[in-house]
DNA sequence: ACATTATGACTGACTGGTCAGTCAAAGTCA
DNA sequence: TGACTTTGACTGACCAGTCAGTCATAATGT
């Protein structure tokens, strides 16, 4: 910030180099001889190794030194792929929080019971975030997210409205169904990932005090919308 | 003369340094214009300054020129009452916390059901800590917290660890006196307090988007708790 | 009371190190 | 060869921490 430097900024912020070649393939592109893939791979390391940074000293005390030390390129590289440090860290958010979006967006219409989804998405969190580096990418967001209102614009419109949303029709489902009694609970669907964020803020600031079960914290909070089931 | 460079630093108010002259008034209040007023008007002041930009930018992105401007004094005065930017980080959270922590100790005995006790506490949060500043305390502690053992640490011992056991006997009581089925909640205070520490991070990140009405939303969520009452 | 001296709180220009961003030169592929 | 890519030494801004000097206040002397 308030840097004004002289001439242009770069003219770069390539999106993903020419063709479509550059898919998101990763480690199956046979032998990364041409030079768009090498762009690619070079690019997704660069990515890695400032995500894994970026989490460890928050963005003011990353040094993209040491960004590049670790994604094994020179700094200059990373000009070649980022307009400057900022709009890295915006980027990468979006370049993280896009596929699982994508993913979770184009799933399998969930069959079952209400329980049964919620339950669903409870352990496919705890597999695709609590456990792995989005759990402090989730950190990291909230950490950071007064200082980079688009990181936390984007992170609201993309995740968390739409989580918010998804939870609120299934609460009603469930309360159409008879499964939930407390009506009231579809007006604040963050009650019902409260748990799930503590968990994964839990564990990166007081593993090392006392560990938290996650998985049985879950099931527990579930017991207690839909009512005690039996003990696994 | 002055500067004792000596890396043990004692960064305190000193208490009228000299012996017996200090008793000559009675009224020690009177004008703040002795010495030893205006230092730890000064502190304070620091003190202030300091939590408010670094809530506002972050350890590392918060200048101490900006710290100096604010409160009013020159940069080195930061120095004469503390040892280090780091060092004054870490003093600063306890200084808003003790407070804090020795007041809820204090309260008189609770009384009434669990819920009305519950209630009492969860009103007291909204009261004392989600409208305040000492929100975005929690938040900045979250944030800076890996980076910051010592921190992290100071926080888990004096404020969850203890809540969480108070919250514990909380749920113990209900669950003995009936006011609460699910046994197992005991094991899990953390679901308890989940809703609470969500609106507080919501206020400082999604507000803007989706303002939260953190007050039902706790009542709510204590319907859940203890079985519903009445909609008010 | 008044004058003189001692104290130490306070200041802010300064220093030394750090780091984001640049670019000329070296390297690489087609 | 020539176009394109990568490099890393370099620049300049920035900032934590320092310290010699100032001056209001307190202590002491007359």
């Amino acid at each position: 910030m308030t840097k004004k430097p002289t001439t242009s900024a770069s003219p770069n912020v390539r999106t993903t180099a020419k063709g479509p070649a550059a898919a998101a393939g990763g480690e199956v592109t046979a032998i990364a001889s041409n030079r768009a893939a090498r762009a690619a791979e070079r690019r997704a390391a660069i990515v890695e190794a400032a995500l894994e940074e970026f989490i460890a000293r928050g963005f003011a005390a990353t040094r993209l030194d040491d960004i590049a030390k670790r994604a094994g390129v020179a700094k200059g590289t990373i000009y070649l792929h980022f307009k400057d440090k900022e709009s890295m860290f915006e980027e990468l958010v979006r370049i993280v929080i896009v596929p699982v979006v994508e993913r979770l967006t184009t799933l399998p219409p969930p069959t079952g019971s209400v329980r049964e989804r919620v339950e669903a998405f409870a352990s496919n969190f705890l597999k695709e975030v609590a456990n792995t580096r989005r759990g402090d990418l989730v950190r990291l967001i909230v950490a950071e997210g007064p200082r980079f209102p688009a990181v936390a614009d984007f992170y609201y419109r993309e995740v968390v409205s739409r989580g918010i949303a998804g939870m609120r029709a299934l609460i009603e489902l469930g309360i159409a169904r008879g499964e939930i009694q407390q009506k009231n609970l579809a007006r604040f669907p963050q009650i019902l990932v409260a748990p799930a964020m503590i968990a994964v803020i839990w564990q990166s600031l007081f593993a090392r005090h006392a560990p938290l079960d996650a998985q049985e914290m879950l099931r527990v909070h579930l017991d207690l919308i839909f009512g005690e089931r039996r003990t696994t």
